[in-house]
DNA sequence: CCGCTCAATTCGTGGGACGAACTAGCTGTG
DNA sequence: CACAGCTAGTTCGTCCCACGAATTGAGCGG
């Protein structure tokens, strides 16, 4: 029925695969840090900046009336707060607070650690190569920055 | 602060963002097909052969109970059906009904077809090493078949 | 000053995930 | 054979998540 059935997997499995992969490690490492998925993206996203909650939406995919309820919920956690926007009195600027930005951190280097050993069987080479290629999917298809760009401290040929 | 604040980006990134990006895709699908990412995903799953309660908690990554509310629902939509496991009169079989079946094999293709879409920035020797190396990961962490191989009758080289 | 747009919230609905407790059927050991 | 213990699945209560429609209130163009 198909032409590799040796083992071999096409692109569109390896992609739905790993996604289910991914999503999983994410799930599990949030839950050890008391977070949902949801909480620790946008705990993430946050890292880099304070964001409106439009602007939220756009980068999380998300209706506005999610993203309330999602802000809602983290900052009852003390995680996240909304402050007002100097410039327009209508907006709210989300921040982490100083302990979501501490909890953020933590997350966000487990989370990395956790993802990275999913490619430990992978030669340096093969990892550069992986990550060029899905680069360019991501780049191609720009998908928000909803995971910061970083090295989690680990020079580039660490994972073993 | 990092090596490669050149544009490029690590696999971890790679690999969050991607996912970010296949999830996105997925849940549109389900969408135009009146499905939750949830549901479609069962199908595809079921698709192979009918499954057990237990047996799809451990394939889907779901609690028991998470379980029994998803196939309530799909059920109750008409898509799959419970049947009685004629060797365990404890046990259930859970199958696509003719009418799951036809849309899971419909919502199965165009999801194909979107995922490899999102590759057509790639050459054909470039999406085969992406399957190559997606393929060696999940392999290499055991991600269940929650997606079927196959190949949407997609020829190796099809997309574009 | 008025109507318009725009940011965000509220409300109601339904799906999703989980753990704890429970039912009922299977199984193995004495 | 009986019974303890395991296993398959469901129920229940709780919380999270996502959405659309309707709403509030601030900015803005004329």
């Amino acid at each position: 029925m198909a032409e590799k059935n040796d083992g071999e997997i096409g692109v569109v499995a390896g992609l739905v695969r790993s996604t289910f992969l991914v999503n999983a490690v994410y799930a599990e490492s949030a839950r050890e840090y008391d977070l949902t998925a949801q909480q620790g993206q946008l705990l993430c996203v946050l890292m880099a900046r304070p964001y409106g909650m439009s602007e939220l939406g756009a980068t999380l995919r998300l209706a506005k009336s999610s993203l309330t309820g999602l802000v809602d919920r983290t900052e009852r956690n003390g995680l996240v707060e909304r402050r007002p926007d100097p410039e327009d009195s209508r907006a709210v600027r989300v921040a982490l607070t100083r302990r979501g930005g501490r909890l953020a951190a933590e997350f966000y280097e487990e989370t990395c650690r956790r993802i990275e050993q999913l490619a430990t069987g992978l030669t340096d080479a093969e990892r550069d190569a992986l990550a060029g290629l899905l680069g360019r999917v991501v780049l191609e298809n720009n998908t928000p920055a909803v995971f910061p760009e970083s090295d989690t401290g680990a020079p580039a040929g660490r994972t073993r």
